[in-house]
RNA sequence: GGGCGCUUAGCUCAGCGGUAGAGCGCUGCCCUUACAAGGCAGAGGUCGGGGGUUCGAAACCCUCAGCGCCCACCA
């Protein structure tokens, strides 16, 4: 026994942190198999931001799962991962180095960015995307360090020698081989298509990346003219994609156009012959029932356009803006080409906003615009990270095969299981609502690129459908500096030679990969059949349609399983006025600083009292509690600690007792970890903790000093051991540093490694007891100790004597801890009535 | 437009068929042989509104309202 003189929290968490990293309690023991294994997918934070105390809470969750399982008996896989893949990495390597990537730029293995000469501070100079990868190695270390000893001080018991980033060999090899493969399996496919198309960054987007915005905008209505003579009017907020019109289309069950389709009209200015047609997706409610349909203005446009067969006619260019274009030509057609080239001389080289403006005037003099422009407020969609809405732009872009799994994908939602189990809705409306195959392509610079090159033809044309592949074996390889099998360097970008893939992958096409990456998949089989299929996918509820849907899409058509079987979703944490915390608004409060004010047990207390799901405002108040009790256990611990009479049978009623009720506490706060309610495991044990110390700790003491008979000190000193050894089990994964403090006073090795308490262990000592031993012996004290309180006197008080009035079952529990009750008030006489409802009267000692 | 969640004491939340709960905060009291980072007591709620089921509803059903989130083809 090595008791401190006077125990303090302070210092705990570099102490055992780097005891825990010297004696490696949380390295990942890869002898174990699949089944005693317990595998986590942590997610990999982004290094480039910072942390706050919304990552705090969540990782503190998942923490407290791991250490739940680990004690249960399960070998933990908790590996961490850092994720450097993404403009917001590619942005500070840029800035930071002064360098920008180039693709084209030949790897230089020499390359040394100290001895960079820049002109001036804001050129950057071209460097080859892999000597620029190895710059976001060299810049997210130092990040990744950051984020590893703020994780280490909030006492994550990751295994810090299994790491990732998501731009390392590794993943991009995984991410590579993982996509041939797709490839393969005719599950990857590379087409020209309409795609949403972010014109800032210059990339295509995915669906899932998608948000809808609330804009103001102008409904246009505008005549077409029909070659009878009259005219058909329709709606649009975007009249400067008139030009880009193919068709009309209504209602197949509109009265008022029946007439009208199969006809054909003419677009107004550019007088370019459109058919009409019926789809059952136009709305008759909507405008004047007729939709303008155009290549392309909205994702309506491309239901229509693929269905309907519909010729293309493109104005929007990739940067934004209106192209020039001329009528009068094979698919530009006009019956009067002057007066459309004219029109379309206005709007060349204008913003969509712009052009808008100006084309309204236009229409005004021709007549075609009907009345005013209405304002109205409309969703916009826009690139979750863009500024500017997205257009839809026809690209040739890479596609993972998607829509066609949607019964399947939806199938593995209801098989995952959910916690809480209502997130589950969440991703399978998003499946339901999905409307193309995954675009996975970006035209960025940084990232995984496609291991893919294109023989170029005798014009120097690339033939797309016959890619060039490398070995899996030759992966990571970069298309831009490696050459494809059969070819040199020298043939590079001339006829009859070869290119690479221009493109990167979309940075969830690495993400989605997270299993497989920390799994070992392929590079090491071994660990792979040990761990996969995980366990646990732990994550926050923003990102289930992208990182939770791709994960499981990806695991579904490359090992045809769920990725893990659990999925366990945090909320967010508010600040106190209950708005999303974010750097923009200034209310972002750093997790180091509340370490420092009250302890990083008093945040995990705080986090871990959050349930799952549940958004939870952020509260400096339950930060002290938990710090009161951190130091609560301390103290009370010291104290049983202290009582050193030897140790003998635990044979006295009320020991017995306590420890059936603590054996419940066992049962119920298993439960609910199993439960995947931590929350409710941490209540328990803290509501019995407190009457613990206030009640049985004051009832047994006097007994424990050991002035009486040695058998009922023995007793009583066993007992407190044995609960003090469960309660630090049951607290240790929400409290780790002060429980492996109190453990290492009196125990040999780590309390994180110790069996998470059952109740078979305490099952011989209490079986037969009674539970109405500790509450009677509780309840007497606290009724006798409120006496002493209102009468103003010291809790020490001599009693003359105490009558308790119960039934007689209760009265006899009584008699089990009547010697205890007696020493611990101070009290001379204890009679009985048995007589009645529970009543204790107590007569004080005359002064 | 569809879906999910929430609405219980001043605050943060538990309870989810049997006499309204916890912690914090507030008011008052008691110091010190583990801990004042302790102990005791008190004030404070028609459990969002309205219907219904039931001997009995905060809890189950219906409905309305407010808040938050997710999804949806921008005419």
């Amino acid at each position: 026994m090595n008791l401190p003189e006077k125990p303090s929290i302070d210092g705990l968490e570099a102490k055992w942190d780097e005891w825990w990293q010297a004696t490696g309690t949380y390295r990942f023991d890869r002898s174990k198999t699949r089944e005693q294994v317990f595998a986590i997918d942590t997610p990999p934070p982004t290094v480039s931001g910072s942390l706050h105390v919304g990552h705090v809470m969540s990782y503190t969750h998942t923490d407290l799962v791991a250490r739940y399982r680990r004690m249960a008996g399960r070998e933990v896989f908790y590996p961490i991962g850092w994720d450097d893949n993404g403009l917001a990495t590619e942005r500070r390597v840029q800035n930071y180095f002064g360098v920008r990537c180039d693709p084209s730029v030949p790897y230089d293995p020499t390359f040394d960015v100290s001895a960079l000469e820049r002109p001036d501070d804001s050129m950057q100079i071209p460097v080859s995307r892999r000597n620029f990868i190895d710059l976001c190695d060299r810049l997210t270390g130092e990040d990744e360090k950051a984020f590893e000893t703020l994780f280490r001080r909030l006492g994550l018991s990751v295994d810090w020698t299994i790491h990732y980033t998501t731009v390392g060999t590794t993943s991009r090899r995984a991410s590579q081989r993982a996509f041939l493969r797709l490839m393969d399996a005719g599950l990857a496919y590379r087409t020209e298509a309409p795609t949403m198309w972010d014109v800032d960054f210059r990339t295509a987007v995915a669906q899932a990346e998608i948000e809808d915005r609330e804009q103001a905008g102008m409904y246009h209505r505008i005549a077409f003219d029909r070659e009878d003579g009259g005219t058909v009017e329709i709606e649009t907020s975007r009249p400067e994609l008139i030009p880009a019109c193919v068709a009309l289309v209504t209602h197949p069950g509109d009265e008022r156009y029946r007439s009208l389709v199969g006809s054909t009209v003419l677009t107004p200015l550019f007088r370019v012959p459109v058919p009409v047609f019926a789809h059952p997706l136009a709305d008759p409610e909507k405008g004047t029932g007729a939709a303008m349909i155009c290549t392309f203005g909205d994702i309506t446009d491309i239901t229509w356009w693929r269905e309907l067969g519909l010729p293309t006619r493109v104005v929007m260019e990739r940067d934004g803006r209106i192209g020039a274009r001329t009528f009068g030509q094979p698919g530009w057609e006009s019956r009067d080409p002057d007066r459309a080239n004219a029109a379309m001389a206005e709007l060349a080289g204008l913003h969509p906003k712009q052009a808008r403006t100006r084309i309204v005037e236009l229409l005004r003099e021709d007549g075609a615009l009907l009345g005013e422009p209405q304002p109205v407020r409309h969703a916009v969609k826009f690139y979750e990270k863009g500024e500017r809405p997205l257009e839809v732009i026809a690209t040739r872009q890479w596609f993972v095969r998607t829509l066609q799994f949607r019964d399947r994908l939806l199938e593995r939602g209801r098989e995952l299981r959910w916690h809480p189990g209502y997130m589950g809705a969440r991703y399978a409306s998003w499946v339901e609502g999905l409307n193309s195959d995954w675009c996975i392509s970006r035209q960025r610079f940084f990232g995984v690129p496609f291991p893919v090159w294109y023989p170029l033809d005798a014009d120097g044309r690339p033939r797309y459908d016959e890619p060039i592949t490398p070995q899996e074996s030759a992966l990571p390889i970069d298309p831009a500096g490696d050459v494809p099998p059969g070819f040199t360097p020298e043939q590079r970008g001339v006829p009859g030679g070869f290119m690479g893939d221009p493109d990167v992958m979309d940075t969830w096409g690495t993400s989605s990969l997270s299993p497989q990456i920390a799994g070992g998949w392929e590079d090491d089989p071994d660990l792979f059949a040990r761990v996969f299929p995980m366990d646990l996918r732990p994550q926050a509820h923003d990102i289930i349609r992208t990182w939770l849907f791709y994960t499981v899409l990806r695991a579904e058509l490359q090992h045809g399983s769920l990725p893990w079987s659990d999925a366990a979703i945090s909320g967010f944490v508010l600040d106190p006025d209950r708005k999303k915390m974010s750097k923009s608004k200034g209310n972002v409060i750093t997790p180091i600083e509340m370490f420092e004010r009250h302890s990083a047990d008093a945040v995990r207390y705080w986090a871990g009292s959050a349930r799952l799901g549940v958004d939870a405002a952020f509260d400096e108040q339950q930060m002290k509690v938990g710090r009161k009790l951190a130091i609560k256990i301390l103290n009370a611990s010291r104290f049983a600690l202290s009582l050193e009479a030897a140790e003998g049978a635990i044979v006295d009623p009320l020991d017995r007792s306590m420890l059936l009720r603590l054996a419940r506490v066992v049962t119920e706060a298993t439960e609910a970890f199993d439960g995947y309610d931590h929350a409710r495991a941490l209540e328990v044990v803290e509501r019995f903790f407190w009457g613990f110390t206030d009640d049985y700790l004051e009832l047994v003491k006097g007994r424990a000093y050991g002035a009486g008979d040695p058998g009922a000190a023995g007793s009583a000193v066993a007992s407190l051991r044995q609960a003090l050894s469960v309660l630090l089990r049951l607290f240790a994964p929400f409290l780790p540093f002060v429980t492996e403090e109190v453990w290492s006073w009196w125990r040999e090795g780590s309390v994180h490694r110790t069996a998470w308490p059952n109740e078979a262990e305490l099952a011989q000592i209490t079986s037969g007891a009674d539970p109405a031993v500790y509450e009677m012996g509780a309840s007497v004290l606290g009724e006798v100790r409120k006496c002493k309180a209102l009468a103003k006197l010291s809790v020490r008080a001599e009693v003359e004597r105490v009558v308790v009035r119960d039934s007689p079952e209760r009265l006899s529990a009584l008699a089990g801890v009547v010697g205890d009750v007696r020493q611990a008030g101070n009290i001379a006489e204890i009679r009985t009535v048995a007589d009645g409802e529970f009543a204790v009267e107590t007569i004080l000692a005359q002064r």
